[in-house]
DNA sequence: CTAAATAGGTCAGTATTACTGACCTTGTCA
DNA sequence: TGACAAGGTCAGTAATACTGACCTATTTAG
């Protein structure tokens, strides 16, 4: 196998359509959390090091993150068009039946958009009765959310596809694989995320 | 506690109402096909329903997906506004440098848009010059993609973020949570597209 | 009791991404 | 030579999401 080192990047290109390699890694394995940690923060360009196998198996991660979200998202984009409504539409209606009566405050920390983007997807599933809407019994300036009965039915029909492919997805791969996905995903947040999310996660709505 | 979070601008409190508890029970995981695949067909509403662990369980699944993307692209995306620039071009840069040499079509198949779409990112890029291209060899119909020096230095400082994201994850987790991961992303995949994939993500640039 | 803060909504303007459809050039190949 | 493939381009549309400013009810702190 030939591996091509890249310092200029004029020269690979011309003679090696697909096959150019990139040992362009250095880095990442962490600001450094301990002695061992630090081994792998030393510079090094050669494809020999094990410092290549690091990078690359970031970048799988990456990829498989794109990949596995394209795919993840495609089917129920598709039925989405039939009703007239956009992933966005589909992600508060996920989110209000899960968290049934929520306030619209709480379902933007969940999303992290704007209430002005909520608002129009708001203003959509309300008018055409898949949410309906509360004021608080405390504080009635909040406006909590339940799914209608219509509005169940379509989540269920749109999380349907998605819940399918994570039921094949983990049948195939067995009880400890789950575990380490799960594990990974939540180590994926951002820290300050993580214990919210594990608890919503984990203890449905309510 | 008060959380504040302020990602985005918006002055969002965490009210953080619903912090109720549904008990985590162990997973249920039987080998037989058929009786796991209509746990997801059927109704599950009550607690008591022995199936409702299974859409619980998949349910997690979806919104660990929905949680890990959001975060995993949120820096990256802060990055990219500095240079004017947008996911799309993000995710150009990226796989034109995991492919270095690839075609235009290969892209395309890559990123599943369509050529209108990938056509406005690839102008910004080559204008930018942050990507150069060159006819193919044998058929010069063809448009082959490399980066530019210029190119992989944005494409790395924009990657890095998410490389130090999965490090960091891996890194808590441990090898056989890293390759539960894996077979889970893996099998999230439209079967017809795992075995490229899998290539892909192995093997670099082939 | 009043003032400030909070929950939520709304108007206006902009940017990005992505789509369909039609049409074009260049090049390959049977 | 003619069909077809790779790629580009023009035009129009839609969805999502952003900033900024401003508005109404309510709640709450001093």
């Amino acid at each position: 196998m030939l591996i091509q080192m890249q310092r200029r990047g004029q020269n690979l290109r011309a003679s090696l359509p697909f096959r150019g390699r990139f040992p362009w890694l250095s880095m990442v394995y962490s600001a450094a959390a301990n002695a061992e940690d630090m081994s792998v923060m030393v510079e090094t360009r050669s494809p020999a090091n094990p410092l290549f196998l690091r990078d690359e198996e970031l970048r799988q991660g990456i990829e498989l993150m794109f990949y596995a979200y394209r795919d993840f998202t495609f089917e129920s984009d598709q039925q989405l068009k039939r009703y007239q409504l956009g992933r966005a539409h589909h992600r508060a209606l996920y989110f209000i039946g899960r968290h049934p009566g929520q306030t619209v405050g709480h379902l933007l920390s969940i999303l992290k958009v704007t209430k002005q983007s909520i608002s129009r997807v708001l203003k959509d599933l309300l008018e055409q009765q898949y949410v309906e809407q509360k004021s608080g019994p405390r504080d009635r300036r909040e406006r909590r959310l339940w799914l209608t009965e219509k509005g169940q039915v379509l989540e269920r029909e749109l999380t349907d596809r998605q819940s399918q492919r994570f039921a094949r997805a983990y049948r195939e791969t067995g009880a400890d694989a789950v575990e380490g996905f799960r594990k990974v995903m939540l180590g994926l947040l951002d820290p300050a995320e993580r214990i919210e999310v594990d608890k919503r996660v984990r203890g449905a709505g309510r």
